[in-house]
RNA sequence: GGGGGAUUUCCCGAGCGGCCAAAGGGGGCAGACUGUAAAUCUGUUGUCACUGACUUCGGUGGUCCGAAUCCACCAUCCCCCA
């Protein structure tokens, strides 16, 4: 149940009930793939980091360690010791990440595992019966997710395949959910909308699948390979024709700037690897800009990470304790930055909320869009 | 005391007469990262007046049109014999 608290412009604050927790939104979801967020933080970490929704895979949990497995341990929440709300991506997206991996027919797609090579068949009903073995409080439709740039025709004929994966996803689901031993009855779907960069075609699809009633609505098939100016047209484009009273989840995106962006573009939901991936490389978020913690001229720089930040490292440690860190190859360095970038994340997102409520979102996304993707100026 | 082997750019290490400012690692410096095959990948790493010039391969002197590469002596280190 998706309750709209308040608007400003197109952007939204608002509240989905879910059976694990109430999600205030927007919310960034933190990625944990294959059950862990990589860089070394737990489940209950998670928690005093304000994550909200934890999110994994699919495809990856299938391979290793296998979703009946995990289902008979109680679900991937009790398994990873994370209680709050859960959404698992699909596996669509490994279509396009594994692309050279896989083999896509009306049925479902063939996959080579990364892994061990092993075949590994996965279409509609099978991602859902992951899904669905894995617990989580949303599950996300099996679409195929396509590079951009992409033939019009070959996106065309895509996205009508992705609709009728979703009424099979939609069938599937319900079926499992109705099952005595399902770990989470009452699970969530959210559809996907594609149509790559054509207008007409994402507004098609979006038309299609808001017809179908899915729990939430996502725009997939963005920030794979077209122009950050693309992806907020194609939001724009399609916006309109979601629906009001559902959530609306923009997939793997993003950056701090991207996340201001489609707020003020009326979405709900996020995720993105590139707090932890950026983390784990070195590349920290702060209030004023970015910073590259293996800069020399961090060596014998005695602030925290970020002076206005209260994360658990901020008050702890100094930025050239964790340059050290990164340096010696300790994984304290990763962890720590790890930590301090979803915290950054996930308060970008409270503040994003409290401007909402305040009604004061414009000014808030004019103060910061530029300034988070630069570079943090010399001695601050 | 006698015999043999070594010494290369920040480090390790290839090179054994011209195509060598010198392979490949490591380290250093910088960049990328968007539903995670990513603790990964890319660039760069003698100096400068930088599509060229200059200095460099333990030291000094020599051979040669040309030497990190050949010769002599010196220095340091390692191994074997006494």
């Amino acid at each position: 149940m998706f309750t709209l608290l308040k608007t400003e412009g197109r952007a939204r604050r608002g509240i989905l009930k879910t059976v694990h927790g109430d999600i205030q939104t927007p919310v960034f979801m933190n990625v944990g793939t294959s059950g862990a967020i990589k860089g070394g933080v737990s489940g209950p970490e998670l928690r005093e980091l304000k994550c909200q929704v934890e999110l994994s895979n699919t495809y990856h949990l299938h391979v290793r360690p296998g979703d009946r497995l995990i289902h008979d341990m109680g679900g991937l929440r009790r398994f990873m010791n994370w209680d709050g709300p859960m959404l698992t991506d699909s596996g669509g997206f490994q279509i396009f990440s594994l692309a050279k991996l896989r083999k896509i027919t009306e049925e479902g797609v063939h996959f080579q595992s990364h892994i061990d090579g092993a075949k590994i068949f996965m279409g509609p009903e099978e991602s859902m019966r992951i899904q669905s073995n894995l617990g989580s409080t949303i599950a996300m439709a099996f679409d195929e997710c396509v590079s951009n740039p992409a033939p019009y025709a070959y996106a065309r004929d895509s996205a009508k395949r992705t609709t009728r994966w979703l009424e099979r996803c939609i069938a599937e689901l319900t079926r499992l959910n109705a099952l005595p031993d399902t770990v989470n009855p009452r699970q969530m779907l959210f559809g996907i909308n594609q149509g790559c960069t054509y207008p007409d075609l994402r507004i098609d699809h979006m038309k299609q699948i808001s017809e179908l009633d899915c729990d939430g609505y996502a725009i997939g098939g963005l920030a794979v390979g077209e122009e950050t100016s693309v992806m907020y047209e194609i939001i724009d484009a399609v916006e309109p024709y979601m629906p009001k009273d559902k959530p609306r989840y923009l997939m793997g995106v993003g950056t701090p700037c991207n996340i201001l962006e489609a707020v003020w573009r009326g979405v709900d939901f996020f995720d993105c690897v590139m707090p932890s991936r950026n983390a784990r490389h070195g590349n920290l978020f702060t209030w004023g800009g970015r910073i590259n913690l293996l800069n020399e001229k961090y060596a014998r720089d005695p602030k925290p990470v970020d002076t206005s930040c209260d994360c658990p490292v901020c008050r702890r440690y100094s930025r050239a304790y964790l340059r050290h860190l990164f340096k010696a190859q300790e994984i304290l360095g990763m962890r720590l930055a790890v930590i301090h970038n979803l915290y950054f994340y996930n308060t970008l997102m409270q503040r994003i909320r409290d401007a909402l409520d305040a009604g004061e979102y414009e000014r808030f996304y004019q103060t910061y869009r530029i300034r988070l993707g630069e570079r943090l100026p010399d001695g601050e």
